[in-house]
DNA sequence: TTGTAGGCGTTATCAA
DNA sequence: TTGATAACGCCTACAA
């Protein structure tokens, strides 16, 4: 250790550096003072490769399942990464992502980090592939609104409740006839189950209600524009969408073809995130309270790194409806 | 090391994992055999963080200046970070990225990630306290479009050039009075130069043309639909736009005016990614050679690591003008 | 209050 | 062809 040039041994060197209080109160503070000195002249740092080797634990954490590439636009996930990213830093935890080096076998595998973390956060669209891996390697994890394997723990949200939730609200407000308005964003991709999960849940509160379910099955590949003429001509008067994004590509549209929301038509988006009330009108939302489930999801994940007992592997969180003006009674 | 277990040294073992073919050949077929099952059966990886500390050399490179709250829109970042890291990933390198914890003081300081690696690769907006930051580590580092410090190495494009030949080109189409969409992207960023230099450098260009100069100082917080319409009153024929974002804006607000392009004005935007080509009409473009700038700073980078010579410090890049259907002859 | 020494998991060197 | 050993930088009993 370089500091120790300063004429005395690394030990007590660490100690300073550490604030090491633990047998009494050590330390003349004339050696003190030498040291510090020392350490901003050479602009020393303790290595953390040796320390990490030392404790058998990094304080580091990666999050997995960001996309470097394609930047997924889902508003929900950096909120809860932000989040759970000021918690892990409170608590002496560094977040890290890696830039995935793509699988020789071509899986979606390969999304690891090949360095040394103690946990892993996962957000976004997690492939069984992935899952896979990521539980072979036997680190904690916790997931963020994702599936998780046998071994994983999660923070979810309950879209069941709330997709009840908001057909209680249209309902309550005289409305029958619903479009739902699917998400387009992650077509690409085949395993996102969130999209597929909604629509489900959709259908099948439509059906449990004896409500008409309208011909919105195809609405994944339809045109903005041809999918709100198409509501109204089935009489629609609301419409929910998947997310936020097709809520305002919704109301662009409605913009041009001079349809006024919520005279002609009511909606009702996904996700209170920032331009949602904004818009014109201020939109409706089903809120996903993603800085909580990211602020729980780190403490979950801390929690596990230091043997704490967990409660619930999978936590479950409400979304709020807000109810803004969007919406009209009829 | 626990794949010993099956009664070999921890030196063999070694030697196996890596294809250590250093002295002769080594290694009895059957002995070989023997630790590759034990160490597939115990799912043994080995430690990183060991061979780091051992090795002095992490092969993980950091990117800096990648933002996780806003996303930057810059889809030239993202071409280029990714060209870069495929280079790294071929050589050998681990890629990562850091959450920042904000730093104690408020300063802009704080980027670096507190865990070891081999260097550093700068995009994005770099502020002084940043890159003194940078510098104060002691890591090798290379800027992908971006300001350096002393010790640093870059790629960078030459802006000034690339404004005289959309210049070269748009006189040469008999364009005159031509307007300057200025960068409002990166409003909030009060360090962001390319806004600014790029801009002086189109006012510069002008002046010494002797081209008519318009109002256009103000661009910056005015809206789209305003600055077409303001353009056409001030008889310009071409409008130039300082990024992708822009002129996209600018070719929307037309499409609701009613404007036509180029029958009623022309259009030049900058870096040729991806709608650019896809837009109506076709959008003309200096093109950022983006990948090329990755790839060569990923080389540079490892070069600096592996103690070979780097010729250039600053190594600049072309733009290239890419010639569509949105600038027409007047 | 301070120093000594051992060990974390790897790999390179040297010896067998 | 294989094994023993030292060293990377740090932390922490334990000894002084």
């Amino acid at each position: 250790m370089i500091a120790k040039a300063c004429g005395v041994s690394n030990a007590t060197v660490s100690r300073v550096l550490r604030g090491d209080h633990s047998n009494g109160f050590s330390v003349r503070p004339q050696v003190r003072d030498r040291i510090m000195q020392t350490v901003a002249e050479l602009n020393y740092r303790p290595d953390l490769t040796a320390r990490s080797l030392r404790a058998q634990q990094t304080h580091v954490i990666a999050v997995l399942g960001l996309n470097h590439q394609w930047k997924s636009a889902s508003d929900v996930n950096n909120a809860a990464i932000g989040a759970a990213v000021d918690v892990l830093h409170e608590l002496g935890y560094s977040v890290c992502t890696s830039f995935p080096k793509p699988a020789a076998d071509g899986s979606s595998a390969g999304q690891l980090p090949p360095w040394r973390v103690d946990g892993y956060l996962l957000v976004g669209i997690q492939t069984k592939d992935s899952l896979m891996e990521v539980e072979a390697s036997g680190i904690p994890y916790v997931g963020i609104n994702t599936r998780v394997g046998q071994k994983g723990y999660a923070c979810q949200v309950d879209d069941d409740l709330g997709i009840q939730k908001v057909l209680d609200y249209l309902q309550e407000m005289g409305h029958q006839r619903i479009a739902y308005r699917n998400g387009s964003a992650d077509r690409a991709r085949p395993d996102s189950h969130a999209v597929l999960d909604r629509h489900a849940a959709f259908v099948r509160e439509i059906r449990s209600r004896d409500l008409p379910l309208l011909d919105h099955h195809e609405s994944m590949v339809m045109e903005d524009a041809d999918f709100l003429s198409d509501s109204l001509r089935q009489k629609a008067t609301a419409i929910l969408a998947y997310d936020l994004t097709e809520s305002i590509r919704l109301m662009q549209a409605a913009y041009q073809l001079d349809i006024q929301i919520p005279k002609d038509i009511s909606m009702v988006g996904f996700n209170d995130e920032y331009p949602a009330a904004m818009l014109t009108p201020p939109l409706t939302v089903m809120g996903v309270p993603a800085r909580s489930m990211g602020r729980q999801a780190a403490v979950m994940l801390v929690d596990l790194l230091q043997g704490r007992e967990v409660s619930e592997r999978i936590h479950m969180f409400d979304e709020q409806l807000i109810t803004r003006q969007s919406v009209a009674r009829v």
